[in-house]
DNA sequence: GAGTGGTCTAGACCACAGA
DNA sequence: CTGTGGTCTAGACCACTCT
């Protein structure tokens, strides 16, 4: 008996039939995906091999590499050619590429220095209930920071996060690598996360932190993250002063 | 003889074997794009079925699939089940989705409506020369253009085109679908594009052009445009007022 | 019904990593 | 040397489109 369960494949004249479903190659992909999530194997840890993977869902390795190549294009997994498929981890040379698209106009991108100015644990508002669909009276971890790179100040951020999701979060240090936290810590792999940005003037505060005179144009990224289950996880705004530095993005 | 020409394969026993280079199904796929930069076939056009192009390259059909697999990825063709692989089309839908990523804050996304405020062909400047790969004294057409959302002005646009490329372009009417008019006039298919986004202050004339006061916050996206051989386009500045709108980027 | 792309399998061989 | 993922082939069948 496969683990993939009754697949719906009859025999027939010694032939096996697919009735109307989604394809082998695509249940399979939701089953180890499941598994992540589930934190079956670790961040960094091999994943058994096509073969055995095949034979215990009782499909072709053909099949299991579609599923996986599929799953590496999402950057879920990472494949090594000799040496196996492993868990993706949040490294900081990942983040920096995936998800930090701020580089200097001259010079190379690194990953930004940051500094804690406060954390709070207080109800969600309206807007934090909607994003993360909290009922009310829901909690939120609220952590503002800036950020420098190359010496230089050039961001303030604001960071909402459900509280359920994060227990005991509030009294740690908030390491640099929030990402990486989040998956050792608390299982939650960030996979995917949509940014909205806006070109807004620094009100008083914000431009008081960033040392610039209230009113410079600052480019402000509204970023929600998702988990690998496409739960919305963290929520952050990030106010960047881009004189020197620039928002890179990709369009393929 | 195959099209393909000799691959590095030689018999031996009875098995062919291949030698240290490039994969098969890349060397397919560096065949097809050619023929698609060559203009073999037209944007919307049926490429030959899987079939036809494996038995003219003398590879396996599998072969040919992946190679198209992998130029479907890159939105270079269009595949359709029962009906065959086009090539791609940039039309008003697939440059909404893939090239415009400015949305209003609430309510529907929709390509803009232009309206072409001047043209010119000058000789480059530097940073043009530098864009484009120029020698010294080349010309550039110059359009600039405002742009309109709902009915609200929120784009300034300013449009560098290598003149070389662009023969006879700035006596005719510009359409607000200038990749439409690249791809079916010049036959240069806009493949991806890098964007530099800042957030900048609006001098006196482009905010006399937005009907906004000087100084007002702005989102400048710095386009380089390039063609499916890599070569870069066009180099298009937007200077676009965010009150009402966001740019979208998604990461994964 | 004929032709297309999509799925699935089976088997062979290659390139690479590590014991 | 063994085991891994990567490439390539061949063949079967399915789902869809058009005539």
């Amino acid at each position: 008996m496969s683990i993939m369960g009754d697949r719906g494949q009859i025999a027939k004249d010694g032939k096996a039939m697919r009735l109307a479903q989604r394809p082998l190659y695509a249940q399979v992909r939701e089953v180890l995906v499941r598994r992540l999530v589930d934190g079956v194997w670790s961040p960094g840890e091999a994943l058994p091999s096509e073969m055995e993977l095949a034979a215990e869902l009782d499909v072709s390795q053909g099949t299991v590499r579609k599923a996986l190549d599929s799953m590496t294009a999402d950057k879920l997994v990472v494949r090594h050619q000799g040496r196996g498929t492993f868990v993706a981890v949040h490294d900081e040379a990942r983040i920096l590429f995936q998800f930090f698209k701020l580089a200097p106009d001259a010079g190379e991108a690194a990953f930004p220095e940051s500094r804690v100015i406060g954390t709070a644990t207080e109800t969600a508002d309206e807007s934090e209930r909607r994003a993360f669909g909290l009922r009310a009276g829901a909690k939120i971890i609220r952590i503002r920071r800036l950020r420098s790179l190359a010496g230089r100040t050039v961001i303030a951020e604001h960071i909402a996060l459900p509280a359920a999701l994060f227990p005991r979060l509030t009294q740690d240090e908030i390491p640099n690598n929030l990402y990486g936290l989040y998956a050792t810590r608390y299982g939650l792999a960030i996979a995917r996360a949509e940014e909205r940005l806006k070109a807004v003037a620094l009100g008083a505060k914000d431009a008081a932190l960033l040392r610039v005179r209230p009113g410079t144009p600052a480019l402000r990224i509204d970023r929600l993250a998702r988990s690998l289950s496409g739960r919305s996880v963290e929520w952050r705004v990030s106010l960047c002063l881009t004189q020197e530095f620039h928002y890179l993005s990709e369009l393929d």
